[in-house]
RNA sequence: GGCGGUGUAGCUCAGUUGGUUAGAGCACCGGCUUCAUAAGCCGGUUGUCGGGAGUUCAAAUCUCCCCGCCGCUACCA
């Protein structure tokens, strides 16, 4: 049987905008591992593509009277036009609209409940549309009879939820919870980094709670016939639709005998890459909770890598000039030095991988971006071929032939070897900074040597034939360079192996083989990395963004649907959601005036306070700790809503709520009066 | 609050199981050089290795306490 290829995959991305280099990240590192294997003569299989089941996407090509499918085919293509252009060399692009999709996952789904895995239950809870994601009660905050997320981290919507109550099909997720712990305990390497090891075995120990696998919804894919209670039902898009990607895209479950065939050539996954917000719950639990309920090995490892800020902000669609396309910014980088437009791909490529150390969150900024092309590619790697093939090609030097060795070794060529290890290491351990380092510092060395040699001295000196190694020593670092730099740089690597004359396919072991055989020939070349103006990278983002996008409800998320996915806009205020002045009177807003305020002990946010209210007293837990201390509160006077029903937080019962403003920094600023008013006075 | 990390030159970070005067890149200054993309090389500047105490012949490295920051988690009526 044939060697088992390797196995790679992203996560399938939510087209609900176009990508921005958050999630090319994912892509550009897998796309260097994938190169790398498939250097050192390993079958890959690299796995990515679109999730378009979510009710969202046709709930806005209907808005837009647009045919759901031909508006995801669109969205699709968008998205695999960005990856061609980065030069992402997936092997298969998997669309959750395929029937070679969601046929298999309708058999997986019978195949949990023919197994006992799945059982009915009634599903109530809020949801939130953007979100894609019911939330608990307690997970929700009641203003003004809506219902919101509590505590909406910076991509979840801040729009009102709607409760939904129905049957559903829960997967009995908490039998897994053993089982689970004791494979990551079997298996340490599993789950990288350490750090998110952690995190997913403590979210494990704390429990896990069963979890609803359909919804009721005219999009996505139905369940089952098989499955009771099946009826207007639709597999969840997150859970196991999308997941289950990974397995039905080789060909799990399906029909045709051959991709069946492939599939069991082809499964586990060596590697499954994701940014962290999507690791813990889902990749690293409920997706191998999925597996072997089926009975599916498990993943051979699953890692996740940080996050971008950038300029030190978070990307957020709000902030528009955190929004860098990967595209718009290399056509910049393009212009500002000259260089064609994949080598300028190539630099941004460089810079994702080389500046922060993979796993670990990192800043994008173009100027530091531009930084490292002019230092690392240009004044670095660029330079040294420059000189290298100008010095091979002149006329009193060796006319574009390769010499004959006259017997001298300077020691570095010799080193390549055991060099090209060490990133050969590095590659398979996801240590791209480290990789690339450690190539940097072969090219320093390269450099340092013709110092040291000055070999046009010795041209003008007439003795040529001393520089005869240098050259031969220089064009193999130049060769070795292309090689390891390539899974990284794939353009690059390759223009560099062309004009070094080279015609076979370029192999890791050509790394390690660097020796040029005499009378070889090289070609000239202009400047791989023309120098950039710094200058003329300007700070603003914002040229980085194009106008259009697929979807303009939300914005990009840093990964795909498998993550928390969206902050929705504020929405423009409807017809529909205006209340009347009946409403607002039930609303009772009272002054009061602090007169005892103290922190509850093992809470980080909570303040407990004594409101007079003129006729009474009352106790109020304000979540304001970390922006308002006791000291400060107490003589304050404040707005609460005091027919609220009483709640009991941390042991203490609330008799009301704090008004307060915050914004999206988090900053928080409480609601008081612009002039000392008597305590109880009522607020209208 | 609990758990897990982290704090080393202006910036980004290396510093393996404790061992000679604490390192690299970038930035900055001076010099050399010309094969090369005003590229390259050499030299130089800046550090109480977060703070304190302890173990040791020896600690950035181990122990304890404290402070800061980050992540997950609980608390925001």
């Amino acid at each position: 049987m044939a060697e088992k290829p390797f196995f790679i995959t992203t996560p399938i991305y939510y087209i609900n905008s176009v990508p921005h280099v958050g999630h090319a990240y994912t892509q550009i590192a897998a796309d260097a591992r994938a190169r790398f294997e498939r250097l050192r003569g390993k079958k890959v299989y690299f796995l990515t593509g679109t999730d378009e089941n979510a009710i969202k996407v046709a709930r806005v090509a209907q808005e837009q009277g647009r045919d759901p499918l031909e508006f995801c085919d669109e969205l699709a293509a968008s998205f695999r036009a960005v990856w061609d252009a980065l030069n992402i060399s997936y092997d298969d692009f998997n669309r959750t609209t395929e029937a070679r999709h969601r046929i298999p996952v309708q058999r997986v789904v019978q195949k949990l409940w023919d197994d006992g895995h799945l059982e009915l239950g009634t599903y109530s809870g809020w949801y939130s549309v953007p979100d894609e994601t019911f939330f608990r009660e307690e997970d929700t905050v009641e203003i003004d009879g809506a219902h919101y997320i509590k505590n909406p981290s910076e991509d979840q919507s801040k729009a009102p939820l709607e409760w939904i109550e129905e049957t559903s099909h829960f997967f009995k997720l908490s039998t897994f919870q053993d089982a689970l712990l004791a494979t990551y305990d079997q298996n340490p390497e599993m789950l990288r980094p350490e750090t998110r090891r952690n995190e997913t075995l403590s979210f494990i120990r704390m429990g896990l709670r069963d979890t609803s696998i359909s919804r009721v919804q005219d999009w996505g894919i139905p369940l089952p016939a098989g499955v009771p209670e099946h009826e207007n039902h639709v597999v969840y898009v997150w859970f196991p639709d999308a997941l289950l990607n990974y397995a039905t895209a080789p060909g799990y479950l399906s029909e045709n005998p051959e991709t069946a065939q492939h599939f069991e050539q082809i499964w586990p996954p060596d590697l499954q890459l994701m940014s962290k917000d999507i690791f813990t719950k889902f990749h690293a639990t409920m997706w191998p909770a999925l597996l072997k309920s089926l009975d599916l090995e498990l993943p051979r490892e699953l890692f996740a890598h940080g996050f971008w800020t950038v300029n030190g902000r978070k990307i957020s669609k709000r902030d528009p000039e955190t929004i860098i396309e990967p595209i718009a910014f290399s056509r910049k980088i393009s212009e500002i030095s000259g260089a064609d437009f994949p080598i300028a791909v190539d630099a941004l490529r460089y810079y994702c991988l080389r500046e922060v150390t993979f796993g670990v969150d990192g800043d994008f900024s173009p100027q530091g971006c531009v930084a490292r092309y002019n230092s690392d590619l240009a004044n670095g790697l660029g330079n040294l071929l420059q000189r290298t093939l100008v010095m091979l090609q002149k006329p009193d030097y060796f006319h574009g032939v390769v010499p004959a060795s006259q017997g001298r070794d300077f020691g570095l060529q010799s080193d390549l070897p055991r060099l090209a290890q060490s990133v050969e290491q590095d590659y398979a351990a996801l240590n791209f900074s480290g990789a690339l380092n450690t190539i940097w510092e072969v090219i320093g060395r390269a450099n340092k040597l013709i110092e040291d040699e000055k070999p046009w001295a010795k041209v003008k000196a007439g003795r040529v034939d001393e520089i005869a190694d240098l050259l031969r020593e220089l064009l193999s670092t130049c060769q070795w360079a292309a090689v390891t730099t390539s899974p990284a740089m794939p353009t690059a690597g390759a223009a560099i192996w062309r004009v070094l004359g080279r015609v076979e396919s370029m192999t890791w072991q050509s790394a390690l083989d660097t020796e040029f055989v005499a009378g070889h020939r090289c070609l000239t070349v202009q400047p791989l990395f023309p120098r950039a103006d710094l200058a003329k990278m300007e700070d603003g983002a914002a040229k980085f963004t194009t106008k259009e996008k697929p979807m303009n409800s939300n914005p990009p998320t840093e990964n795909s649907t498998l993550q928390a996915p969206a902050q929705p806009q504020a929405q423009e205020p409807k017809e529909a959601n205006f209340i009347t002045i009946d409403d607002f009177a039930k609303v009772e807003l009272r002054t009061g005036k602090v007169v005892e305020a103290e922190r509850v002990p093992k809470a980080d946010k909570l303040l407990r306070l004594q409101v007079d209210l003129g006729s009474e007293t009352r106790q109020i837990l304000a979540g304001i700790a970390q922006h308002y201390s006791p000291d400060e509160m107490i003589g304050c006077i404040v707005v609460i809503v005091a027919n609220l029903a009483p709640r009991t937080l941390r042991g203490y019962e609330s008799q009301g709520m704090l008004l307060a403003a915050s914004n999206d920094e988090g900053v928080l600023s409480l609601v008081t009066t612009s002039a000392e008013i008597a305590p109880g006075a009522p607020v209208r």
